[in-house]
This record gives structure tokens, sequence and C-alpha cells, in this order.
DNA sequence: AATCCCGCAAATTGGTTGCT
DNA sequence: AGCAACCAATTTGCGGGATT
């Protein structure tokens, strides 16, 4: 109580009503909708009216069903169905401070009442389990409701039936006061907005990588300084400023379609060593005035792995990638497709060759890839270690992605190992799932098996199968024969397959 | 239970505009 | 010119779900 009374003085009036952006009002309700509330119905006073009419709404946002999105068009037909009011859309001359009395926000003369979001929230979920088929529930990502959205985008795999749906506000109109870390810190610190970026200047390097991959529309999308938030263990992403991001066409329709529809994008990156692996992109307040890049997942590895600090200079630059097959990604790379390339600026380029002199390469692993070698232990070296055809599919911009499951295994020792473990010998068969660029394959022919491999990826399937053309086994059928995975809409992951097999055998 | 990760929106700050 | 109110851009606190 008294904390909206509070509201400093040199906050915004909108920021109350921006957190209160749905609320009811309920007298000018009852008179658009004809509702009567019963008196004493519950105790927020929302009689059952209001939440029949609200039922009726989600029975509507039912027979709307789209796949990707349920829509409910404004003014279609509950025309004048005001329920979920948009409050910061309101009346843009109430200057009054807002103030709380009595479990009531005081805007001026007009009084509005907080509304019952659980009650709503739980309605409109146990209405949607209850009338929706589970398969299209599974697959729904957000609800929007006369330009409302009730966004559920934050669950990667929510089930309908655990998900919430939040309606965008604050379920506790008590706001905290928050502690004001920022001013003590960034005191005399300037931030910028105007944009005095230095001239575009991609390093050699990543210019001669990027042209070997065939890469097209270089662009530098970001230039920024690091923050304590961007660097955060506990935050893990950064956040590209919008002014440098949303003048920029580096993104595809489908590309901003699968950011709005799913929360984020897969993008290969190179990163600051040349290293690629894959980032996400990620995308805050969607479909509003303010949306916001960030990269997510794996960044926070990058700035361990780089020891990038506050002030640090980064760049972020978009390519596109032509790759002849164009059936990856389902056939909508036209333009090719996506890549970032992360590029360390001045201190911080210093900094992470300092560290390079003294670490050396220990934590170079033979993992997925990474263009590093292991030195040292006397092993003897093969021909498949370094992997032949890797260099090819790097230089093509192809390199494991982890939402196929695809990790290339560069120790043949191991490959070797397995094959032993498995003593797979002369005229065995063996099933092989994801040979990917079929190095375990090579050893398996090597050792005298036939091979049944399954290839989900379509690249992957082309690369393996002209690997092992040459090879008389082959021509002859009976070595290695490639299935071609039909299985590309489902949840194929080859290795999730193989655990669940192998868990199998042990409870049999 | 602890930690990680994600997304929203409050807080902060510099710029702009309008009034005196 | 000086001031206040408003606007816009950006950072980051924080809640909470997911994962370990």
């Amino acid at each position: 109580m008294g904390e909206i009374g509070r509201e400093k003085k040199s906050s915004h009036p909108h920021a109350l009503m921006k957190s209160t952006s749905i609320m009811i009002r309920e007298k000018e309700e009852e008179q658009k909708m004809g509702l009567r509330r019963k008196k004493d119905s519950d105790e927020h006073g929302y009689g059952s009216s209001s939440l029949d009419t609200l039922a009726e709404a989600a029975c509507f946002i039912a027979g709307q069903k789209t796949k990707d999105e349920i829509l409910v068009p404004p003014k279609k037909r509950f025309s004048n169905f005001n329920f979920l009011n948009d409050m910061s859309a309101g009346p843009s001359n109430m200057s009054t401070t807002p103030k709380e009395e009595n479990g009531l926000i005081i805007r001026g003369e007009e009084e509005v009442s907080h509304c019952p979001i659980e009650q709503v929230t739980n309605l409109l979920e146990e209405y949607l389990i209850q009338k929706y088929p589970k398969k299209l529930r599974s697959s729904c990502k957000s609800i929007t409701i006369f330009g409302q959205k009730l966004s559920c985008a934050k669950k990667k795999r929510g089930s309908f039936s655990n998900m919430l749906l939040g309606l965008n506000v604050k379920k506790d109109i008590k706001m905290k006061k928050r502690r004001v870390v920022v001013a003590a810190k960034n005191k005399g610190k300037k931030v910028k907005f105007d944009n005095d970026m230095p001239p575009s200047n991609l390093p050699e390097e990543f210019k001669s990588l990027i042209e070997n991959m065939n890469g097209t529309n270089v662009q530098r999308l970001v230039h920024k300084s690091l923050f304590e938030s961007d660097i955060k263990s506990q935050q893990c992403r950064l956040l590209l400023p919008r002014q440098q991001t949303k003048s920029t066409t580096f993104l595809e329709p489908h590309e901003k379609n699968m950011l709005r529809n799913y929360g984020f994008l897969t993008v290969p990156l190179i990163d600051p060593k040349l290293k690629q692996q894959e980032i996400n992109l990620g995308l805050w307040n969607p479909n509003k005035a303010k949306e916001f890049y960030v990269l997510k997942s794996h960044w926070k590895s990058i700035v361990s792995e780089y020891g990038l600090d506050i002030d640090d200079v980064v760049e972020l630059w978009s390519f596109r990638v032509n790759h002849n097959n164009n059936e990856i990604n389902g056939g909508y790379d036209n333009g090719g497709q996506l890549h970032f390339a992360l590029v360390l600026v001045g201190d911080a380029i210093k900094k992470e060759s300092d560290k390079e002199g003294t670490t050396s390469s220990a934590n170079d692993e033979a993992c997925a890839g990474k263009t590093s070698r292991r030195v040292g232990r006397g092993r003897r070296s093969n021909p498949d270690d370094s992997h032949a055809t890797l260099p090819a599919l790097n230089s093509k911009g192809r390199f494991p992605r982890k939402s196929l499951g695809q990790h290339y295994m560069l120790d043949s020792e191991i490959k070797e190992q397995l094959t032993a473990a498995a003593n797979v010998g002369e005229g065995d068969v063996v099933l092989e799932i994801g040979p990917g660029t079929g190095s375990l394959t090579n050893v398996l022919i090597n050792a005298g098996a036939f091979v049944l491999a399954i290839e989900k990826d379509p690249h992957m399937a082309t690369l393996v199968s002209e690997r092992f053309a040459e090879t008389e086994r082959f021509k002859e059928e009976t070595a290695l024969r490639l299935v071609e995975s039909s299985l590309r809409t489902s949840e194929y992951r080859p290795h999730q397959y193989l655990s669940q097999f192998l868990f199998r055998l042990l409870i049999i």
C-alpha cells in the first residue's frame, strides 16, 4: 500500500499504465456489453457474466485456430468486446499521478480495479485445454486477442497443459522498488545515443574465410561496447542495440517469422578465433514497438572463452552462404543461409591474443567443427583425424548442427575402439544412424562390415554417398547402403534414438 | 535446491520541444 | 537563456520457468 502513491516524480506517468496494461473498466463494460454484475459474486467483484463472456471469447478464439498462432482479428465479431482493455493505449491526457486506495487504482477521476488475471488465465487455459485438440495445442505458440498477444513463446517445449497464458502484465500491481544500482555504477557514463561507429573494417582472416565459404552480402550489424548485463553470467545474452539492427534487412521474411513464432533462430557463427559454432538469435518484445534482437544460447560460453569484460568492443557481422542444395532449411534459403561473424575490436582482441600466448591451446578439444589440432601424446596421425571432408565442409559453411544432433567425431582412435568394442568384423551388418561425414562408416567398411546408413541431413547424405562412391564395395551396393531419411518432419534425433534404443536394451 | 537461462519492462539518461 | 515536461534509446533488475 502506498507504493504506487510514492511513484517517483521523475518517472513517466505512462510507466504505471504500462504495467497495468490490461484492466477492466467495469462500468464501461457493463454498459457496452449489457452485463449485469452480480453483487457479492466474488471477492474481486467479478460476476460470472464477465467470465462467461470471456469463455465465449475463448470459444471464439478456439474457432480461429491456425497452426502457429490463434489470432482474433480486432473488431471482427466481438466488436463491442472490450473486456481486455489495454490501458496503455488509454487517454493520453491523463496527467494525474496514479494512486492506490482500497485496492483501486485512482487515475484522475477515473477508477479502475484490478483485473483478476489469474481467473482470466485459468479460465482461458481450462477452456482451451478442454476444447482444443492436443496436437494443435502443442503447436500453438501464442494467442492474440484484439491485438493483445498472450504469449507462451518462452516455453520452448511447454505443453499447453502446464502453460500459463502470460497476459503481459504484472500479476501483482504492487511495484517493488528496484535497487538503484545502475545510477551509481554508471554515474557520469554517457549513454550513447548517437551512433558514432568507426568505419567498417572486417579483419582479413574473416574476409578470406567468408570468401572461402562463398559468403555474400557481408555487412556489419552491430558495433558495441559490452555492458555488465552483456557479460553477467546470470544474464547470458548480448543485446543488439536497436538503432543498429532496426533499419537493417539482415533477416529474410521467413526468418523473421521464425523469430516471431518460435522466439529464436539458430544461426551459424564464426567466433573470434574463426571457429564455427552456432548461436541463437532471439527477439524480445516481438510485434511490439520496441523489438530487440539478442544473442542467446552459447553467448555465455563465448564470453567465458574469450574472457570478455565490460567495455570490450565487439562487432557482429552477418553474411549469407548459398548452399547448392536448397533442401537445407526446407528450401527456404533462397538468398543463402544467414551466418554471423563475431569480431573482437581494439583492447578486446589484444587481451585475447595475450591470453592465447599464456594458455596455449589447452582448451582445444577434438570436437565439433573446431579447427584446432591436438599436439603431443605421440599419437599416430591418421589422415581421417582432421577429417578430409571437414575443411571442405567448413568452407561451405557446414558444421555440426546441434538441432540435428550432429557431432563430428574426429578422433579415429575412438572410432577404431568403438568398432573393436562392438566386435565388428567381416560380413557383419551394421545399422549406422547419422553417418554424418562418414568417418565411422569408413572404419566399419574397412573392418569388412556391410553398413546400412540413415542420414537425415540431405547435404550430409550427398556428401557421404559421394565419399564412398569410389569404393568398390559401395558400387556393389553391399557394403554401404544409404537411406535418405524421409523423417525430416519428425523429431528424429540420431543420438536420442540411439540412447533410447540402448536404454530399451538395458531394461530388456 | 540451486543454478541457469530467458524475457519483460522499469529505470536511467541524453535529446528535443515548448513555454516563459 | 533557463527550465520543465516529454520523448527516445538503452541498460539492467527481476521474476519465473527450465535444467542440473
